[in-house]
DNA sequence: TATTTAACCAAGTACTTTACTAGGTTATTT
DNA sequence: AAATAACCTAGTAAAGTACTTGGTTAAATA
């Protein structure tokens, strides 16, 4: 199976988008900064995650990304998916041909727990996360994290902005 | 997660040893021949295998490999487990360090994918694999073509044992 | 007792994937 | 016109996978 930190970049940086979808589109810097991913692999995930048309981009000076479907419209395998080719648990795709051209002994065995686990990411929505408690105190720290290194910039130029008057 | 080929690998393996343990130890050469997996790399993931003592080895001629407990008291997932280091769906290994020493956004998310993976793995013997159909029936055509290699070398032999009458 | 067998062991390597960097271009807002 | 942020391409260090090579050791057989 390909369930990989790609996989797990790719639902964090889009449970990101879904808490900070209030004011209009997020940038993927944000996300950078909040999440701790590198902004040029969070562009090539949106990417992907764009071609599946799972967000949509608003481009230039406030632009960024939007989830392009309701909160309870995404899931999770859908996420994984699009970042990855697939997600499965046997070599052969479910093409049958693992051991040179035929069926390895324990090929079923990966297609039921390929099912199994795709019948799991596949109950759980981006809505489903964003109330979830665990989701939420970590959310509130990051925002807090944010809020005291915005602090600093915005305190200064406030003091700034004040010594101009 | 980590379920690549070395898992399915070892699975296989231990799932052809179950399958042929009848008239004592399988040598590795043997389950190299039928499953199609080189033989240096089996002797690798046997080591792990005999560490975990989910098998026992007996060297010289006639030697090979037995399963250390019966068909029906070795899970899959112990399995996979004792080739890879883990069945962790997390980044952290459940130790919530994900991001940069705090937790990630999405750990418990990981955290209860990988429970669910494992328990379904542990569920799952050597023994009932043993007894399904399509095991059953790959096993057979494995067991087909192995006959027609060595009947290739056994009729020249037989041939040859006759001419020396 | 010599030979064969097969486990056991160590080192190295081609290949792939991951996560990231560097260095752009294009579209949109201010 | 300048700034912003998406969009795009290429390259790369590090890690893991699957495998090869070339041994040594223990036990059965001839």
């Amino acid at each position: 199976m390909r369930l990989t930190t790609k996989g797990r970049y790719a639902v964090t940086a889009m449970l990101d988008l879904a808490l900070h979808s209030d004011n209009g589109p997020v940038s993927l810097a944000d996300i950078s900064l909040r999440q701790g991913i590198s902004l040029s692999y969070l562009e090539q995930l949106f990417a992907k995650l764009r071609k599946q048309t799972l967000v949509s981009s608003v481009r230039g000076p406030g632009g960024g990304y939007r989830l392009s479907r309701a909160n309870d419209q995404i899931f999770v395998a859908q996420i994984v998916d699009a970042v990855n080719e697939s997600v499965d648990a046997t070599g052969c795709k479910g093409k049958n041909d693992c051991q040179s051209g035929t069926t390895c002994l324990t090929h079923h065995l990966w297609c039921d727990l390929s099912d199994q686990i795709h019948d799991f990411l596949s109950q759980i929505s981006l809505a489903q996360l964003v109330s979830r408690k665990d989701v939420r105190l970590v959310a509130q720290r990051q925002e807090n994290e944010q809020l005291v290194h915005a602090g600093e910039i915005d305190q200064s130029s406030k003091i700034n902005a004040e010594l101009l008057n």
